[in-house]
RNA sequence: CGAGAAGUAGCACAGCUUGGUAGUGCACUUGGUUUGGGACCAAGGGGUCGCAGGUUCGAAUCCUGUCUUCUCGACCA
């Protein structure tokens, strides 16, 4: 297979292979501000795509948009103890304002949980307020200290969901229902192979009771976790004063969870389906999804193109003719590059034998089919779904292939040093055991996937609680 | 944050050792010829050499600081 200029071979520098990709296809630039990525319009189409299907979703369920404040108060943040510990490593702070020391610092969110707690006491007074179900999409700052785009940024544009409910077993139907809509809309639409499960208690989110996750797995083995659905009971309402009476007239305090996603999951795009001539883009989140190169005079193909343009725009196709005078080799590998998931070879040759030739982009694999428009409709349309359907496969197949099971310590050790991938375990459930591994290894636990009954803890021999898989995570 | 490397036109790089008019290829513009896997000819346009100091008659080049990027570690709800 012929390689793309300039494009770093994935097997031979993973890195360095998706710094190249990322660049190349136009979808981030970079700054002077270490961590704050230009989104260009070609990967801020891809993130507007996963908001307006996440959007109409969150909006089917009840949900709410507002917008939140970017500043928040030290003494705010500090009102939830194990929240503030968790995040005071990363938080960036606003000291001044113009020339004026400010009284009291502010910190640009990192989460806005303290800032809907304090607008919850405010606004939740009765059963009847309940619940209070509310999203933003936004931008958050964690000041991390090695960057890569997407992946791990300072200025993280994401969504966060923030709900308040009056019953424990609501808040749970919450925090799972949106695990959910997490872990089918990144099967379903990105393509991506996801296991989802339960973070320990030295991963969970801090301040919460119990954080949910979607760890994707890259090409090289890596995990990424791409996703968070947090129960977090009375914790906040507690720390926050927040109560409402129920309709004996009595104090309760309510139970509350958080969801978010990021841009994050477009590194997980990349790195799970793109290849070493570029982009691969899965059809259901392609900003374009039908690229036409026109190869001939323009009169020779005129009426064939008008045609075809008419049609794609009655089906709702997005699109896009390059119409450059570049050759048509250069424009075959830009639209690879740019991982269009089909391209329409639109020959001269081909049309006086009534032929169109059809370019998958996961495969590359070429079909000729009939010129007539409604055929080549068909086809695409036909295409579209089997690519969709084919990526996800491929991706399985390949995650399913480094994912390991150990039943002792030694073979575990054994996997995580020679093998990329993630190990499941046999778990007793403490963190000793967690640290052992972290010091022995680098390796962290993902997730918890299930409770088991039986059996012995793969590091310390106890009886295990649960199954439990580790890996390398960006 | 630690170790290493890099920053000169949109991109890839040369020039730096030994200070003295800012270079090459691709890309771009115009005109023409082309068109089935990164076309060709001709004429053009574009850079305060990452930023800030310093040394010097003179700095892309030497010195100091700083920022950004990359690779590998550490860190990472």
């Amino acid at each position: 297979m012929k390689q793309v200029k300039e494009i770093t071979s994935r097997d031979e520098n993973f890195a360095q292979w998706y710094t190249d990709i990322v660049k190349k296809s136009d979808l981030v630039d970079y700054s002077s501000m270490k961590g704050s990525m230009i989104i260009r319009p070609y990967g801020y189409a891809i993130w507007e795509n996963i908001q307006s299907i996440l959007d109409k979703e969150f909006k089917r369920l009840g949900h709410e948009n507002l917008q939140m404040p970017m500043f928040i108060p030290e003494s705010l943040l500090n009102k939830e103890k194990e929240h503030v510990a968790g995040f005071a490593p990363e938080v960036a702070w606003v000291e001044r304002g113009g020339n004026e020391l400010l009284e009291e610092r502010v910190c640009v969110r990192p989460t806005s949980e303290t800032l809907f707690c304090e607008h919850y006491k405010k606004i939740v007074k009765s059963y009847r307020d309940l619940p209070k179900l509310y999203n933003q999409w936004c931008t958050i700052v964690r000041w991390e200290k090695t960057t890569r785009p997407f992946l791990r940024t300072r200025e993280i544009l994401w969504q966060e969901g923030h709900t308040i409910h009056a019953t424990e077993a609501e808040a749970r139907e919450e925090t799972m229902r949106m695990f959910k809509v997490y872990e089918d809309f990144q099967k379903n639409y990105l393509a991506l192979p996801v296991i989802a499960g339960r973070k320990t208690d030295k991963e969970k989110f801090a301040g919460a009771l119990e954080t949910y996750t979607i760890e994707a797995m890259m090409y090289d083995g890596v995990a990424l976790q791409n996703g968070t659905s947090h129960y977090f009971g009375q914790g906040f309402a507690k720390s926050f004063g927040i109560t409402y009476l129920d309709k004996d007239n009595k104090l309760q305090t309510p139970y509350q969870t958080s969801w978010g996603v990021s841009t994050r999951m477009i590194g997980g795009l990349i790195m799970t389906h793109s290849d070493d001539n570029g982009l691969v883009l899965p059809p259901k989140i392609a900003p374009i999804k039908v690229i036409v190169i026109p190869i001939g005079s323009p009169e020779q193909l005129k009426d064939k193109l008008e045609e075809l343009e008419e049609s794609l725009i009655a089906n709702n196709l997005s699109y896009k003719i390059d119409k450059t005078d570049k050759s048509p080799g250069f424009k075959f590998a830009e639209a690879e590059v740019k991982g269009y998931p089909i391209r329409i070879e639109l020959g001269a040759r081909d049309l006086k034998e009534n032929k169109i030739v059809l370019v998958r982009r996961d495969t590359l694999e070429k079909i000729e089919v009939s010129s007539n428009v409604d055929e080549v409709i068909k086809t695409i349309n036909k295409l579209l779904d089997i690519i969709q359907t084919d990526m996800y496969n491929k991706a399985l197949q390949r995650r399913n292939s480094m994912l390991y099971e150990a039943s002792n310590y030694d073979e575990f050790v054994d996997i995580a040093k020679n093998k990329p991938g993630f190990i499941k375990i046999s778990w007793c459930g403490n963190e000793e055991c967690e640290n052992k591994i972290k010091e022995d290894t680098t390796l962290k636990s993902r997730c918890i996937t299930e409770e088991v009954k039986d059996g012995h803890c793969c590091v310390c021999g106890k009886e295990a609680k649960y199954k439990v898989y580790f890996g390398k995570q960006y």
